[in-house]
DNA sequence: AACTATTTATAAGA
DNA sequence: TTCTTATAAATAGTT
């Protein structure tokens, strides 16, 4: 459909490239636009240009590219949901270890090649699990050092608190400091109280 | 291109309008690889039928469609930075308080129509940025109130061996009882230690 | 950006 | 469905 046939090939002139690629794309949109109409089908269509230049167009009853794409997510999610659902319990496909769950991170994050949008999807839940977990335990260990230092703050009041009516009631009976043997005893017998640390179990 | 000139719209027939999507789908395929080749680049095109059934196509130096989605989201979020970038401080993309940020959640999770990925991106980024501030926020109380509890222990300690100390004090004198003024005179004077609360400023 | 000789896509028919 | 073919549409090279 021009003066000549064109091999299928790459066009290494960067003029003709260039008008050629704008050419074409506004014919692909009119075709994708064209096949919208007369099928009544909604289309999106993403191109990247080489040097990284995004052109998008959608065609049909929707006006978003975005829109499409969140239907198209939609539909692989569920997709990926039927097949899980089918292949049942045959495989366990959480990740057992932290260790496991950060080699995947390594693997799909750092080779773009090998990671889908399902997979990173994938991922990304499970790394909320982990993260709620980590979360939900530094609070637990945090409420249980608290709660061991409010029970040692007691039993310190608790002390404090019999020390000085032993003191007050040593005095009212003015035994010559008699009583101060007993105080003495207490405090060499109270409950050794044990160090808490915050970071370690 | 046919036997006849067709008219720009629906077509009725339900199977001719089922033949003529599956030979234009295939050309708009064509199409696109032909571009993709010629002009370098990459492309993704993406159909609902009106049955909602996904048709995928892509080409170029990809093999996944995700994989073209997520360049593409990545680069509308880049574009959508470099507009804010632009407009700079002239207006204040960040929900001012937690309400706002709850009604807009609340608009465009339960209204499907007026949501798109764009939106919903922004959004996500919103409500991770406020819970990181609640969570740093629990743990910078958490982290207060446990420095509290463990400056009121040390004060309790520090009480403790005291009168500890003057109690041995007084029964190595022996003075009839006399130092035990100093005792009880310092417990009344000790520092008033205050009740703390976890969940209260 | 327009033009036009050709190639290509496809509507209808088989 | 797939093939065939007449014809409409797209476009390569030119201006």
């Amino acid at each position: 459909m021009g003066r000549r046939k064109i091999e299928m090939k790459r066009i290494e002139d960067t003029n003709s490239r260039r008008v050629t690629f704008s050419k074409r794309r506004s014919g692909l949109y009119s075709k994708a636009h064209q096949l919208s109409v007369l099928c009544d089908v909604d289309i999106a269509i993403i191109v990247f240009s080489s040097c990284g230049k995004l052109y998008e167009y959608c065609a049909g009853s929707t006006d978003s590219v975005d829109h499409i794409l969140s239907r198209y997510q939609k539909s692989c999610r569920r997709q990926a949901e039927e097949r899980a659902a089918q292949e049942g319990g045959s495989k366990d496909t959480r990740f057992q270890t932290c260790e496991e769950l950060l080699q995947s991170v390594k693997r799909l994050v750092e080779e773009p090649s090998d990671s889908s949008v399902a997979d990173m999807t994938r991922l990304e839940e499970e790394i909320g699990v982990a993260i709620m977990h980590t979360r939900s335990r530094k609070t637990q260990l945090m409420m249980e050092y608290i709660s061991k230092l409010r029970e040692k703050e007691r039993k310190l009041m608790e002390e404090t608190e019999e020390m000085k009516q032993q003191v007050i009631l040593a005095m009212q009976n003015d035994d010559g400091g008699r009583g101060l043997n007993d105080i003495a005893a207490n405090q060499t017998n109270s409950p050794q109280l044990l160090t808490l640390h915050l970071f370690k179990d």
